[in-house]
DNA sequence: AATATTTTTAATCATTTGATTAAATAATTT
DNA sequence: AAATTATTTAATCAAATGATTAAAAATATT
């Protein structure tokens, strides 16, 4: 039993549950303080404001998002091959779980792109020097794919974040209830490494 | 000079501005009315409700989104070939001009999705009945691959949309301008109908 | 146990925001 | 031209909403 949760988190908690499905604009704070359980004003008792209550939330989705993958994109121990199959596999795992994570920061940064310009250039680092675009580079060079490397993970990311992003969509036009769309996804985590590889030929 | 447009029209094209860019929550009634130049007043004149401009605004834009690349999906007297290069091209045109318009309908859907499962209900048509997902499914049975042609579908719509709706994202993580990134598009408008030939080793 | 500190509550404030109203202006009809 | 109708404006309303306050309750400290 985790009973001893404070009040902090879960005010935190039910911030991220609402703030994900709603966005920033389309939560109200009392909607947060009965998802939590608690009186209105502990929320600016905690958190002074709904701002910084948002900025902590996605602070904490971009990092949940990003970091993970990051490191793994960036591993220098690991070929090209496997690091396809355990980035579709980590964001598959981490989407299941926050299945409305993508489009949440996506259309905040697109309601609000000034205020994110800064906040993404988290690492000063430029995408030449990530691992995995050396990586795609050297084997797109060795069968003469003259492209940016760029596509490749643009198409892995793609192919991986985008069902979940249109969700509600791909289950009508699917005719797929819960379990069907997620053995629609457990299919994909075999394929999207299958398809991504046939374009690098490996 | 189109001088005439009338003033239902300016805060219709304001409207859907404003509310692609912000989405429903994030949208003042002031803001449209600013951004079309006319009195607050003339919104509800003309409109009656926040709600209700809304609503036209949606109409259209599933229309503009879904309309066409469903006639041309659903066009029996194109080759499956052919067929991939036109949806391709079609969608970076249409969002070329529209860039936020996938972000907006995923994030309405995704705020309110009650209220779209009917209205997305548009075609009652199954999905195996689309001639493109015909198409597909014959090409799929004479490689020998037993997979879900949706799985094919998905894949030309999330790695065409996706960059549209990561676009800000996007520049900053592949250093690009806007020119940078036109150039990008018109790169993938060639390569995406590649790829997917591919994977259907058409 | 008494005191001080932290946490929680109910009531209220002030601002924002969607909407309305009544009057003024412009356009159309007779 | 007069009368009627349509459009536009400024002022205002009412509800929603983020935030604050002062008091009560709970907890920790002495």
């Amino acid at each position: 039993m985790e009973k001893d949760i404070t009040t902090e988190e879960k005010i935190k908690e039910a911030a991220r549950k609402i703030f994900l499905q709603k966005g920033f604009a389309g939560t109200r704070t009392r909607d947060i303080a009965e998802e939590a359980g608690i009186n209105l004003a502990l929320l600016n008792y905690y958190y002074r404001s709904k701002e910084k209550l948002f900025e902590i939330v996605m602070e904490e989705s971009l990092k949940q998002l990003f970091l993970k993958i990051i490191l793994t994109l960036n591993d220098k121990s690991t070929d090209l091959s496997s690091k396809i199959n355990i980035a579709v596999d980590l964001y598959i795992d981490i989407l299941k779980n926050n299945p409305n994570l993508p489009l949440f920061i996506l259309s905040e940064i697109q309601a609000n792109p000034e205020k994110f310009k800064k906040k993404i250039g988290f690492s000063n680092v430029s995408f030449h020097d990530v691992e995995i675009i050396k990586q795609i580079k050297i084997q797109l060079d060795s069968i003469g794919l003259e492209i940016s490397p760029l596509h490749i993970v643009v198409n892995l990311i793609s192919m991986t974040i985008f069902p979940f992003a249109a969700k509600p969509l791909l289950k009508i036009v699917g005719n797929m209830d819960e379990t069907a769309f997620n053995h629609f996804l457990e299919e994909r985590r075999v394929l999207i490494p299958l398809w991504i590889k046939s374009i690098l030929k490996l």
